[in-house]
DNA sequence: AACATAGCCCTACGCCGTAAACTCGTCAAG
DNA sequence: CTTGACGAGTTTACGGCGTAGGGCTATGTT
């Protein structure tokens, strides 16, 4: 006897698929339009089929956004450094076009999945090879990640603003294994900040003075 | 006969006392616990008296961010354009430290209320006196917007994306009247840009290449 | 005195996230 | 072949949400 509709059609659920359907809705329909009835829905399960899969719905959007900054193509990056940015904030621009729905999502979330680690790691990795110390690729990251990259609310906020107990550098290193150039960046910003983590208003004014200088640089060109 | 509790303890509901109540609400608890039903429980009030003055909930949001926006202090701008636009992005800064739901908030909507307009027209009058053109101008709002003053995003959006009738000059000058600044600029992005508004991937680019820039200048600084 | 209006309350509807208990097919151990 | 555990999905229920629609009362106007 053949098996039955409902058999044949429902593959497992998984995270993955969770996943894939919501970044397809908000695609859509915009985030607002993710609820589990409605993932359910479109996935063809009852809304609580998808707690099986996944913490809960903010487990699901940051997810989500964490797939969207996963689709960042990366080829092998140019000996540039200037050229390998270029060409990663604009992969990175064309991959938020087609997901608007995700910088927006990004800014409010301070969750930080691995895809978005990686790309942390790229930059990292663009801008020592290019001759930065590392404080200057950290106030680095902080400019491009907020307003070119459309990711970064930078990772180690908690440490920074917990200013509880500090777990162990070594700790640090482990957790970011993966991510030499953000463990780097991770211990060698311990060394400094009064709290350990980013001094925030210095970032403000390096971003700000950064600004305001290649604005005054181009203050009188005409051309749009 | 003496008035009641109620009849003497009320004071009529008003839209300013709403979006008060909102903000401070929002200040206390985040965004998230701005509801009806609970900024009436705030207000003394039920919640449905809330909409004789304001149109729906997304109303509250927009202007409570206004409102925001509105803290911003301004004194008589500085001669110095840089130091202007400095004194303005700390004031800014300051306030969304005291606000800190703002920035995301803003991020998501992009409904422009007065407040906003304002301040895009004293940015556009600090740079136009400091000898920026309309062009250089119209490109330092959106770099300055979007990351340091956490507002902007940019106000010409409908007639650039609608792209079908666009409403007549004359009419776009009246609608920006107390806004010389920013009408001058309305009227003069009609002109250029295949649809009539901002060029995005521009704008995009002229960011990307101003932070990359200033990046490489600062490349070397060890100090944090 | 008759009525209009403003300001607020009440009820109800259809959404939402999620806790808890249920069903049911699969599969290993006895 | 039975039994029992287990995992995936379902069902039900709860409290909260935005808001449409209508009702009540106190005040002001004529």
């Amino acid at each position: 006897m053949v098996d039955s509709v409902e058999t044949r059609e429902r593959r497992p659920l998984s995270r993955e698929r969770v996943l894939r359907a919501a970044v397809e809705l908000a695609d859509r329909e915009g985030v607002e339009a993710i609820s589990l009835r409605r993932l359910g829905q479109e996935l063809g399960v009852e809304a609580m089929a998808i707690y099986r899969h996944v913490r809960d719905k903010d487990d699901i959007v940051d997810g989500a956004v964490d797939a969207v900054v996963g689709e960042i193509e990366v080829g092998e990056p140019s000996e540039d450094w200037q050229a390998a940015m270029r060409a990663l904030a604009m992969a990175a621009r064309s991959v938020m076009l087609r997901h608007r729905w995700a910088p927006a999502v990004i800014v409010t979330r301070q969750n930080v999945g691995p895809a978005m680690l990686g790309q942390i790691e790229r930059v990292l990795q663009i801008l020592r090879r290019g001759g930065f110390t590392i404080d200057a690729a950290h106030h680095a990251v902080h400019v491009l990640g907020s307003r070119i990259l459309g990711f970064t609310q930078d990772p180690f906020n908690d440490s920074a603003q917990a200013s509880g107990p500090q777990p162990p550098p070594d700790e640090v290193v482990r957790a970011f294994a993966p991510y030499p150039a953000v463990a780097e960046l991770a211990v060698a910003a311990r060394h400094d900040g009064a709290l350990g983590g980013c001094d925030d208003d210095f970032e403000f004014e390096f971003g700000l003075d950064l600004v305001l200088d290649g604005l005054d640089r181009r203050r009188a060109s005409a051309s749009d």
